[in-house]
DNA sequence: TATCGTTATTGTTTTAAAACTATAACGGGA
DNA sequence: TCCCGTTATAGTTTTAAAACAATAACGATA
């Protein structure tokens, strides 16, 4: 038995727009350049992976990557600054939230290993 | 914008047998006296309700209520002692964490509100 | 101007979870 | 023995999300 924690970033509705499945998916875009091959890397439909995008990028205020169709080689995605910046922030904080949890489970349930 | 942190339990299939859900679900029965009514006053279907129970049940390894039908009253459902204390340190853990995230939320992300 | 592999958009199909329905069994008490 | 409202179980139907498919547009290059 184990816990785990997950960190969601909400907007002003409370609607979720950020979590561990568009972070994953930045990384893969960062890795092979394409939102399309990012998205089959990760056997996600590619218009699920433009959805989430669209919908992170709205919540935040600011484009999280630049996507260009045309070009010599038909085009690609590739972070932006804000969002690289934005993508270390999140993990930062994750990682930081996993650690306090997980000291608070020994805490909590010093019985379980 | 803001972030939010859920706590579920895993079993050691790392399946999910306990959260907010489950948790509620208890409260109600406290309430009720009653899986059936705990589930309609939840808009959950009883089938559904029992599912839950006896999944967590299954992976806690005891029983969270005491289910019985027939009697005076038809029969109904109380927490056993185990589900009670179960309950409560659930709680405490999962608001510890809650409180510990939003103090680190704070350090990572002080630009907002 | 034709080609290429993208991005972008729209509509259909699958799929899995949830809700719903129906029915049986329980067991005190009238 | 019958009645009651619950627990319990099995099967069906809804529903919403995801996957899938088809097509247009993009724009540098040859």
């Amino acid at each position: 038995m184990r816990a785990a924690v997950k960190i969601t970033f909400l907007d002003e509705n409370g609607e979720k727009f950020f979590g561990e499945g568009p972070c994953r998916l930045l990384h893969a875009v960062e890795e092979t350049g394409s939102l399309r091959a990012a998205a089959q890397s990760m056997g996600m439909a590619y218009t699920k992976a433009l959805k989430i995008l669209k919908n992170a990028e709205k919540a935040l205020g600011f484009a999280l990557t630049y996507r260009a169709a045309g070009g010599k080689d038909g085009g690609g995605s590739v972070l932006t600054p804000e969002g690289k910046e934005w993508l270390k922030r999140y993990e930062a904080y994750r990682d930081a939230c996993i650690q306090a949890d997980r000291k608070l489970y020994l805490e909590f349930f010093p019985e379980q290993r």
